[in-house]
DNA sequence: CGACGATGTAAGCACGCGCTTACATAACGA
DNA sequence: TCGTTATGTAAGCGCGTGCTTACATCGTCG
């Protein structure tokens, strides 16, 4: 366990997975190809294959990293403004953007990443449904998670105006407090 | 001007954008190969080609279409009620389902598409900036605007449940109460 | 009829993609 | 020092893709 080691598998892992994040999350699945991945992470393509299998191996990895991030976040009360501030932060590198919505833009037909993005769904839902004693709480976590995955597509693949250079707190204010309606103990202070 | 000519033009373009409607909003553009459009569509592929150009255009063409059907409606209290309701029918065919999520999904990198859909976005926001006098109104309709494309990417992309299943009235009050927070002359009766 | 444009068909080309293979070299223990 | 394994490199294979080409057949009108 030696630190900069000329060859550091590790090291290559993580330039992999830091290069694949961002362009997951800049493209979408389809089209961050394996070459430019390899390239922007200063290896060797067949290197990937090596040490993660295939894309879609890579993908799901990127997908589990980032998830667990996310989720392991404080009561149910702040997790939707934790997600906001995340989000909004604009002094996040590309790389840690969250690939969520690479996910969202490749559909169905990849099993593994349909399961680990339900799952975060239902972590996050859980957590919502909490959050008040309606007999539809399912249902209006649903439409919570919607916003938080509208926004965040808005924002990154559209890059629409004004809402990209909107400032952060602002918007969290208008979503929380619109949110509130929907869930009654929801906490609407934006500070994180 | 013949009616049912065993060679039809018109008919086959119809047919063509038809099954690209359907094909593009269920898999994307990328994941939507001429072939399988072509194929739905019971058509030659090359026909395609002839009567689009590329598999760009026709996606253009598709996007097009869709946008005039949704943007020529109502006034701008009911924009909103209007489209919740059309995305909400289950009684749609798929073909007409929406392809903005395919146009959300496939990035930037197409210039056309990104023009047409920041248009469509343009008479959105339009219609609901109109409907609230405070100072960040873009912002707000944003925001809103968001919460319809995520609502769309949920159920369509993901098939997200409860949220597919649930009754497109109670889910139209809950989306327009909220926004109604943001938008204060919304109209919220979920009645088309 | 017969000729010509409009419409439909079948085959295949060129390219970029994910992935594999064969090999070179560094690291390290015996 | 030597042999083995971990790590890195270069080349290319097979396939599906968007698109093109060469040709057949229909409809129409002189």
């Amino acid at each position: 366990m030696t630190e900069a080691r000329r060859r550091d598998a590790n090291a290559t892992k993580a330039a992999l997975l830091r290069a694949a994040g961002e362009l997951f999350t800049e493209r979408g699945f389809d089209r961050a190809t394996v070459r430019d991945i390899a390239d922007l992470a200063g290896v060797n393509q067949s290197l990937l294959f090596r040490y993660f299998g295939s894309k879609e191996e890579l993908f799901h990895a990127v997908l589990a990293i980032q998830t667990r991030e996310l989720v392991a976040e404080s009561p149910a009360e702040k997790v939707l403004a934790r997600t906001l501030a995340r989000m909004l932060d604009e002094k996040r590198d590309p790389s840690s953007q969250s690939s969520w919505y690479a996910a969202l833009r490749s559909s169905g037909h990849d099993s593994a990443a349909d399961a680990i993005r339900k799952q975060l769904g239902e972590d996050y839902i859980r957590a919502l449904i909490s959050l008040t004693d309606a007999e539809d709480a399912d249902l209006r976590a649903d439409l919570v998670l919607a916003w938080v995955l509208g926004l965040g597509m808005l924002r990154s693949v559209v890059g629409k105006k004004p809402l990209v250079d909107a400032d952060p707190q602002r918007v969290a204010k208008h979503v929380l407090s619109a949110a509130a309606t929907l869930l009654e103990r929801l906490d609407t202070d934006p500070a994180s």
